[in-house]
RNA sequence: GCGAAAAUAGCUCAGUUGGUAGAGCACGACCUUGCCAAGGUCGGGGUCGCGGGUUCGAGUCCCGUUUUUCGCUCCA
């Protein structure tokens, strides 16, 4: 059957590299051979029936839809807010019960504009772009002009190193730099370029950055030419104002990340909650981001939900804490058994230079294996820069070591969205049944599943909704349920298949007499004849979230 | 942001050289059947993404626009 949906089809997705580096290498993910071109295709084609079905079942609808949507940003629906919530809620309780020593906050996503001056994001997310209209492509303007004045430091080291050639071992490269003309001129004219372009860039000025380009004649390393659009601005923090009247009106941004809510909040909670070093303070939280390019289904979205902890550890010991997290984050996630072989970490080479160590957890979708959790080494560079930027010593005293320090974090950042899409793809499969029919089931872990338990009863007749609405009453305290009796009982079956339903429980003739009922298992499609007392048993020992939380204890 | 393609019912799609909007599934009611998706009858639902233009007449042709997809580009 063609697949050729309109509004909601198949995004080619790519990773968003959480690194600070202002020049990142490029991740190449093209495909090799024929025969991995052919296997993605089809697992591209998967993909694109699981995002059809995200909608179809209310898990994932475009936002905005009725006028005609809004670009990358996306609902949950009444199945996608189930899964979503439960996702957190397993989170949320592996990270506060578990551990004694990591309590929760709830940030404002509003906050004092500074903030982001000292994360570095005001400077880090604004990004002059200029385009090449004869090779279509995108640069940055900065990286356009620090090339070029890279150039004059290529000049000068060919001219040392022609010097160096020539005179041998007596060579004093020093005083050769600091006295040759043209090793002068080239410094002279560096330096110029160089002050110009610091100048532009604190003034902001876009146009002065364009004329640079124009006057050095910077070229397009692609075609070569020197047809260039403006310089124009592209700021990745939302922007709004602060205050009701427009002269006292002050700029804020939503927040780009939910880290620096509890960075400024470190003292706080510290204090109030009797913190001793080491501890954590985790959060959940909306997340926006003004990506250039962001369609990409809810994997890279503007509006996102993140589940960030903050480890605040002794200078010194980071190290060892940044590997025990990587351990504690990895066993979270393969507890849910969506398979051990789909995870991975990727370590990074190149490291921010806040961070000593940087890993990734990533996790194999259908287009690959991509990002889900970053777990980041950030040593004192948060809290430091908030020390310099308030004027507030952010500074615990160690009544052992008896001395203070700013302490050093380890962060464990995971992104809900992400997360979901991940349990989402694993889950989905278009089974072949021995009948040569196909049943689409969604594999969800049970813990996360958005309904529990569907009950229904066999005919609508002869008091078995009755019955089956006394079942519904014990239960729904207890888990989500859905009563249906609408249809066939195997089209029931099939619906709450494709909602991932773990259990089905139908009220037969039997029922009536010796109170039991059937109860339906979503994998294997087996059933089992059980007493009506023993329900709530069954359904807990597999749907329970402490089960799972005491197997990561 | 550039280039290309697409947009018709909740979903998947037809719709002839321009002439009064269709099917299947889904949905609702009633009847029937009763353990793994297709029974019967009746019914609700679309100003064909939006805005202009050409024409006696536009779902169909032209322009613009929005959204989505693909390829670039960008990406803490």
């Amino acid at each position: 059957m063609p697949i050729k949906s309109k509004k909601f089809t198949y995004f080619a997705l790519q990773i968003q590299i959480i690194v600070f580096c202002k020049r990142e290498h490029k991740r190449s993910s093209h495909f090799s051979d024929y025969s991995t071109y052919t296997t993605m295709a089809k697992q591209e084609d998967i993909f694109k029936k699981i995002v059809s079905h995200a909608k179809e079942y209310g898990f994932v609808f475009q936002s905005s839809e009725i006028y005609d949507g809004l670009a990358a940003v996306y609902d949950y629906g009444q199945m996608g807010v189930e899964l979503k919530n439960n996702i957190k809620r397993y989170w949320w309780e592996a990270m506060t019960l578990l551990h004694e020593n990591i309590v929760g906050i709830d940030s404002a996503i509003f906050m004092h504009p500074t903030i982001w001056k000292a994360s570095g994001h005001v400077d880090a997310f604004n990004d002059p772009l200029i385009d090449n209209r004869d090779s279509k492509k995108r640069y940055r303007a900065d990286v356009l002009i620090e090339d070029e004045i890279a150039k004059f430091d290529d000049k000068i080291e060919k001219e040392v190193a022609k010097a160096a050639k020539k005179f041998g071992e007596s060579f004093d490269a020093d005083l050769f730099r600091s006295t040759n003309p043209r090793v002068l001129q080239h410094q002279k004219e560096r330096d110029e370029l160089h002050e110009r372009y610091q100048k532009a860039m604190n003034a902001n000025d876009l146009a002065e950055l364009k004329q640079i380009i124009l006057d050095y004649e910077i070229v397009d390393p692609i075609s070569g030419t020197k047809n260039w659009t403006d310089v124009r601005q592209f700021n990745l923090m939302f922007r709004t104002e602060m205050g009701s009247t427009a002269d006292g009106a002050m700029t804020v941004y939503l927040r780009p990340e939910t880290a620096q809510g509890i960075f400024v909040n470190f003292l706080n909670v510290q204090k109030t909650g009797r913190m001793r070093i080491p501890f954590g303070i985790a959060q959940i939280g909306k997340a926006f981001r003004n990506e250039i390019v962001a369609r990409q289904f809810i994997f890279r979205m503007r509006e996102f939900e993140q589940m960030e902890m903050q480890f605040f550890v002794r200078p010194g010991e980071e190290l060892e804490w940044f590997k025990r997290w990587k351990e504690t984050r990895m066993k979270w996630h393969k507890a849910l058994g969506m398979g051990d072989n789909k995870y991975r970490f990727h370590d990074h080479d190149k490291l921010a230079h806040y961070a000593n160590a940087a890993t990734d957890i990533e996790f194999e979708m259908p287009f690959g294996f991509k990002e889900v959790e970053g777990i980041h080494s950030r040593t004192n560079f948060d809290l430091s820069q908030h020390e310099k930027f308030s004027g507030k010593k952010m500074q615990y005293f160690d009544p052992e070591l008896n001395q203070s320090y700013v302490p050093y974090v380890i962060e464990t950042s995971i992104g809900v969205d992400r997360m979901f899409l991940s349990v989402l793809c694993s889950s989905y499969e278009e089974e072949q049944l021995e009948n040569g029919e196909t049943r689409v089931v969604l594999h969800l872990p049970k813990q996360l599943a958005p309904v529990k338990a569907a009950v229904m009863p066999l005919v609508r007749k002869d008091g078995l909704p009755e019955k089956a609405r006394e079942i519904m009453d014990m239960l729904k305290f207890d888990y989500a349920c859905h009563y249906d009796e609408k249809d066939s009982i195997g089209k029931r079956y099939r619906r709450q298949d494709a909602i991932g339903t773990p259990f089905c429980i139908t009220v037969d003739h039997q029922t009536l007499e010796d109170g039991t009922v059937t109860i339906r298992h979503r994998d294997s499609m087996q059933q089992e004849r059980v007493a009506i007392d023993r329900l709530h048993d069954i359904i807990d020992d597999e749907v329970s979230l402490n089960k799972l939380l005491k197997s990561l204890a």
